[in-house]
DNA sequence: TGCCCTATCCCTAAATTTAACGACACTGCT
DNA sequence: AGCAGTGTCGTTAAATTTAGGGATAGGGCA
């Protein structure tokens, strides 16, 4: 039973090709394509794909519309994005919107073919450049911050919900003193509010 | 200038194959094995590979424990993670600790040589079943919140780091507004201060 | 239809945080 | 020996948040 690939991408030349590659494959089956996701939940009812390769920069709607719009309603469709750049933006919105796998379109066609197979099987792709961006994300990565040790311990305590004074009390020092590290820790970050304090501990930190 | 390659596994037989299928390449030169990371650093030190193969489980010093070694003190020093198991405890540790990839042992000799190329050119490579492990993480989503939909949405806001004024500017409503939404935030969540709230935020939701 | 939840708005008062100024002792570095 | 950075403590005043009290209006549900 062949894996049915619909093709979304602008270019019609480009939808050629994967057309021609797919089809050279005994394993693939070509669904259907179209030049964006203006019609995403049709195109997907009536064509049925198993997999669907999603171009992300497309006139009207985009892939990544398209790609929220068939998980909401067909999440066991798998979503294989391809882009020319690696836009760290758009990857990370993609992962978050369920596709499964992320590939550039300078791959060689024996990836994007072996891509799609192992994308149908359940598992995820990723071209390696982007599943480094990816494995970045979990490093606790060189968090140096520019905060003093002491600063540091505060601007914890504060991140998890406790007042001046709770502080204060938490690290046996009087108000001023915690008054005085939040004082200067506005002062190194550049801001002047709790929560950006808590929201750059949490973006920065932890 | 070909890639060495440093081995570590416990099984002689695996090392001998993944040292034959090494050699077998030409991009490719074997550097090195050991059965365990017990003299990681010199090691590394002594036959400075470009990549090291690193099992997971291996008695003394395991793979995990080696990996961290290596990336204390010769970070530039790529290493691609093996395993017989898909134990997501042990991805994510090695993820975090640096690793550029994660195979499976019964992944095709070709892929093998064709992670350790990737990952000496700066790519990561991971197993499709395990790319799909750590790709689930940055969906967790399905977090249903006891908040309404607005009460998020302020909430998400004030976790930015705005003030109640900015928050109702954004959303075009008047102080007040934000003011009701915060108490009934605030209540919900059983907690009485911003801090707790933002806390709340990035654990719970986001 | 009546009730609950939501979203919107308002007011007042208390509590808390923020800003601004200042001060002192200790450390490490030059 | 002096300076920069840190950790500690104060005071005062302004700004903001928090906690009450109510109020109107629409939607959904029993």
């Amino acid at each position: 039973m062949a894996i049915r690939v619909f093709i979304y991408d602008d270019s019609s030349e480009r939808r050629d090709s994967l057309k021609a590659l797919i089809n050279l494959n005994d394993n693939l089956k070509f669904a259907g394509e179209a030049s964006n996701c203006k019609n995403v939940l049709a195109d997907v009812e009536n064509y049925n794909p198993d997999v669907v390769l999603m171009d992300i920069n497309m006139p009207e709607v985009n892939g990544i519309e398209g790609l929220k719009l068939i998980k909401t309603k067909h999440p066991e469709v798998k979503v294989l994005m391809q882009t020319a750049y690696d836009d760290s933006e758009k990857i990370f919105t993609s992962i978050k919107s369920g596709a499964s796998g992320y590939i550039l379109k300078n791959d060689k066609p024996q990836r994007i073919l072996q891509a799609i197979e192992e994308v149908f099987e359940g598992g995820a792709v990723m071209n390696p450049a982007i599943a480094q961006k990816v494995l970045d994300y979990f490093k606790p990565s060189e968090k140096k911050s520019p905060l003093s040790p002491k600063e540091n311990e505060v601007l914890a305590l504060l991140a998890e919900g406790l007042s001046y004074k709770m502080v204060a009390d938490k690290l046996a020092v009087s108000y001023s003193t915690i008054n005085t590290h939040t004082k200067r820790i506005y002062e190194k970050l550049h801001i002047s509010s709790l929560g950006q304090a808590i929201a750059w501990y949490y973006k920065n930190q932890q």
